[in-house]
DNA sequence: TTCAATCGTTCAGAACTAGTGAACTATTGA
DNA sequence: TCAATAGTTCACTAGTTCTGAACGATTGAA
C-alpha cells in the first residue's frame, strides 16, 4: 500500500484567529492543549486525552480540529503519534493570546 | 398580549471562556463586537451588522449568541433593540481577554 | 514469519447546530 | 387605523459533531 495519510498542518501564515478561537472553544481541546503546554516534552493522543471516558474517534477528531487549525503539531512515531503546541506559530501570529487564555483558571 | 419575550442575559459569574470563545470565533460575530467596541454608544441591531447582505433572521441568530455568551447586553428601546459591549464584566472575569483579541487587525 | 496487541484513523449513522425565508409581534408615526 | 420599521420565532435544509465498528500501521513475541 502506497498511500500515506499525511497530517496536514497550516503554514503559519495560515493560521486564523476564528480558526484558534474556534478550537480552543472547546472544553475538552482547551485541556488538551493545557495539558500538552503543563509538559514541555511531546504527548501521545492518548496521554494528553482529558479524561478517560471519551470516544476514541471523538479524540481523534479532537487532535485533528487542533492540528488543522495550528495549534499542534503532530508526527508519528512508531506506532503513536506525538503532539507539541506550536507556541512559536502562535506568539507570531498573534502575541499573547495563548498565554492569555490558558492563564485563566480551570 | 401580555406575553413578554425576556431577553436572557447570563449573570457576570456565569460567563464562560469557552463561550466567550465561541462567540467570538465566527468572524461575523467577532466584526459586531469590534462595531459595537470602536463606538462608545449603542448600537441597534441592523447598524451594527457587519455587511449588508446577511438575512434578519441570521442577523438576530448572532446577536442572541453574543447575548448569551455574556458579551453583549441588548435593552428594547422603542421599535429596535440597542446592544453595549460587556466590557467592565468581560475584564473582571477575563482579564485582557478582549483586548488582547480585538487587538489583531482584521 | 506469523500473530496479537497497541495506537490512531476512517466510515457511516444518529443527534445536534447554523443559515434562511416566511410569518409574526411590538412600536412608532402619519 | 394603517403602514413602516426592527427584531423574533418557526420550519426547513444543510452542514457539523459524537460514537461504535472496521480498518491500517507499527511493534514485540512466539
Amino acid at each position: 500500500m502506497f498511500f500515506m495519510a499525511q497530517l496536514f498542518h497550516p503554514s503559519r501564515e495560515d493560521i486564523t484567529l476564528a480558526g484558534v478561537l474556534a478550537a480552543l472553544a472547546d472544553p475538552l481541546r482547551l485541556r488538551i492543549v493545557r495539558s500538552l503546554m503543563e509538559r514541555k516534552d511531546c504527548m501521545s493522543c492518548t496521554e494528553a486525552a482529558p479524561c478517560p471516558g471519551i470516544a476514541k474517534s471523538t479524540l481523534s477528531n479532537h487532535f485533528r480540529v487542533l492540528r488543522e487549525a495550528g495549534l499542534i503539531h503532530t508526527t508519528k512515531q512508531g506506532v503513536e503519534h506525538r503532539n507539541v503546541v506550536r507556541e512559536a506559530d502562535l506568539n507570531a501570529r498573534f502575541p499573547k493570546l495563548l498565554k492569555t487564555i490558558l492563564g485563566y483558571a480551570e
